[in-house]
RNA sequence: GGGGUGGUAGCUCAGUUGGUUAGAGCGUCUGCCUGUCACGCAGAAGGUCGCGAGUUCGAGUCUCGUCCAUCCCGCCA
């Protein structure tokens, strides 16, 4: 029995001929002199109809059990026909069947929504199972639909795909790495790569001009929704080109891979947001700007307020910041105390809020506000009924973390309420640029690199490196859609003083660790490097995006759990003393 | 490393103030049924209440510990 169709594929224009059909037991209605079965494969489904002669062998099968059939199309009859399906229409009246596999009842249900439901050890122990669910061969597709995309684009561009080594040596200063010991020089590690960045910036000095890489990354980080231990990123690095050459790249990808995966036409090119507005107006460098509920700095209103927590805040040099989540002043108790603990836990001693509710303000430290406090609060953020104003008084980036991440919470309470949408297709896309090169790390006493120590520094504040590091801005960008962010990167370095400099005088590392690690690459920019410039772009995160979820590992095959565990394959393991001996490891386990 | 949520039948969940034999829907199994498409009808089986300790006459329920999943903070040059 050969197969001729995929199910889903027949319909009326096919009256009559005589197909084969194979794939799995979707479901089995037994109406005793005749059963149907729907019959899936990775295209859709079919109904086929057993009755007479093969109705006995038809009703042994199960759920999920592999079969192939053939059989004729025929109408269904008139009041019969399934508006719902593309395959409605008709039936196959099957006259043969070949049993490849009777299964064994599956643990959870195969169905979309029943899938969804089900707790995610359990799925991802049969990720083999979860991924038959029509959603995940849908997710598989997209990510398939948008690699490819994103390969023709390069392509079509100019750039060349350079696969460059997973097994990299040990650059500390990043991420945690994972190392991998040499058999052939016992006690040496390589380290998996976290990113390209050192060979792409190679490569721009070997000539390439225009690379790319559909490039799998490795970091020994905590997992979160968005974030796994390997995860695959678009990298990309070009020769000769400013920002705006980058923007206008990326924007002509995002624009191709929208219409080729969903149809949709993006409007180029992106907003840009300066850094300091993104904190200053969202509390994040990566804004979700579907929805308002921004925040305004209240330090000039209250530097002067008999409300000594406010005031003395912004004598310490700190502000007083806060945001309106316009209607949600019918708040609980619970959802309050949960806005309270995340924001203590970002370092405030409070959550200090006003509410307006029968026309009054309800709050716990509206006591100490004068008339004209109040007036200059109802004018700059809009108090009207059913308000509530929440505020927070610490040091700049502190209040701009507090506020910004209960600006989320509460525009999702908000949601909960009907009061206001979020919609997953709507694509808020910009580009947040002017980072600090800089900031000054208090545990370490010394600055370290924002972003990485290759960024170059905007021309015009170069001058700035020596006196005021902090002030200096970095050619760096970041693409951000949605709240989350996409992707980064930067024009480089591509003058070996420079870059020595930086390491060295900037974020004080040692000359000799310097050499060791970094020196390669000095050297090869003494021969000829050209400017270059590029991004990393989270392939993961974007298709997550296109698929309408938040969490990578819906479009991961066979992602690990928060716990860096594959629980179907079950690794990690232990291995043999054999294996450890030839690679000269001791492990030394703690006790538990 | 820290904080939150959850873990009760194969799955999803309910389980009141600590009190009799722990329930529902779906699934599974058996029987009936020739037009269903979440088929229907009748019946049945199915439980280490994550695990361990404690309090109590008595624990799914309270306390402590622990494991797992998940969300977040730290971390992610």
């Amino acid at each position: 029995m050969k197969r001729t169709h995929h199910c889903a594929q027949l319909t009326k224009s096919d009256l009559n001929a005589t197909v084969s059909l194979a794939g799995w037991v979707d479901s089995v209605r037994d109406h005793g002199g005749i059963i149907f079965i729907d019959l899936r494969d990775r295209e859709g489904v079919t109904q086929v109809k057993f009755d007479t002669n093969l109705r006995a062998e038809a009703a042994q099968l199960k759920s999920e059990s592999v079969i192939g059939i053939t059989g004729q199309v025929v109408l269904r009859p008139d009041a019969m026909m399934n508006k719902g399906l593309p395959s409605g229409e008709i039936e196959i009246d099957a006259t043969g069947l070949e049993v490849f596999n009777i299964s064994e009842t599956p643990p959870f249900p195969l169905t979309d929504a029943g899938g969804d439901k089900v707790n995610e050890d359990l799925r991802l122990t049969y990720r083999y199972l979860d991924l038959r669910r029509p959603k995940m061969q849908k997710n598989l597709r997209v990510r398939h639909r948008a690699a490819k995309s994103v390969r023709d684009y390069f392509d079509a561009q100019g750039f060349i795909e350079v696969e460059t080594p997973a097994l990299f040596k040990s650059t500390p200063e990043g991420a945690r790495e994972y190392l991998v010991p040499s058999r052939i020089h016992p006690g040496e590690f390589y380290a998996l790569s976290q990113s390209p960045q050192q060979f792409k910036q190679i490569l721009m000095v070997a000539g390439v001009e225009k690379y790319f890489q559909v490039a799998r990354c490795f970091r020994d980080e905590d997992l979160r929704a968005d974030r796994q231990m390997e995860f695959t990123q678009i990298d990309v690095e070009a020769s000769f080109i400013d920002r705006e050459g980058i923007y206008a790249l990326f924007e002509g990808m995002l624009k191709k891979v929208w219409k080729d995966v969903l149809n949709h036409d993006l409007p180029t090119p992106f907003p840009r947001l300066p850094y300091d507005d993104a904190m200053n107006r969202y509390g994040v460098d990566k804004p979700d700007t579907r929805f308002a509920l921004e925040l305004v700095d209240l330090s000039d209103t209250f530097k002067a307020s008999a409300f000594k927590v406010f005031a003395s805040t912004v004598a310490a040099g700190g502000c007083v910041k806060a945001f309106n989540a316009k209607g949600l002043a019918d708040i609980t108790q619970g959802e309050l105390g949960a806005l309270e603990d995340i924001a203590k836990s970002l370092g405030a001693k409070g959550l200090a809020f006003i509410k307006v509710e029968g026309g009054e303000w309800r709050s716990p430290i509206v006591k100490f506000f004068s008339e004209a406090e109040k007036a200059a609060l109802t004018a700059r953020l809009d108090i009207a009924e059913g308000d509530i104003v929440f505020f927070a008084a610490a040091t700049w980036d502190r209040a701009c973390a507090i506020l910004g991440r209960t600006r989320l919470e509460a525009a999702q309470l908000l949601v909960k309420r009907g009061k206001m949408t979020i919609r997953a297709d709507q694509w808020n896309f910009l580009w947040v640029v002017d980072f600090p090169l800089m900031s000054y790390d208090e545990e370490r006493k010394s600055y370290v690199a924002t972003h990485h120590p290759f960024t170059a520094p905007v021309a015009e504040d170069a001058a700035l490196l020596d006196s005021n590091p902090k002030a200096v801005r970095g050619q760096h960008y970041d693409a951000v859609l949605n709240g989350m962010e996409l992707g980064g990167g930067s024009i480089r370095i591509h003058q070996p003083a420079l870059q020595k400099k930086i390491f060295e005088e900037v974020l004080k590392i040692p000359a000799d660790v310097v050499e060791s690690r970094f020196g390669y690459m000095l050297k090869a920019f003494t021969f000829g490097a050209p400017p270059h410039g590029g991004m990393a772009f989270g392939l993961d995160r974007m298709v997550a995006l296109l698929c309408g979820t938040t969490s990578i590992r819906d479009v991961i095959a066979f992602p690990k759990t928060q716990k860096a565990q594959d629980l179907m394959a079950q690794s990690p393991t232990p291995v043999t003393a054999k294996q450890l001996k030839e690679l000269h490891i001791q492990t030394v386990i703690p006790p538990q």
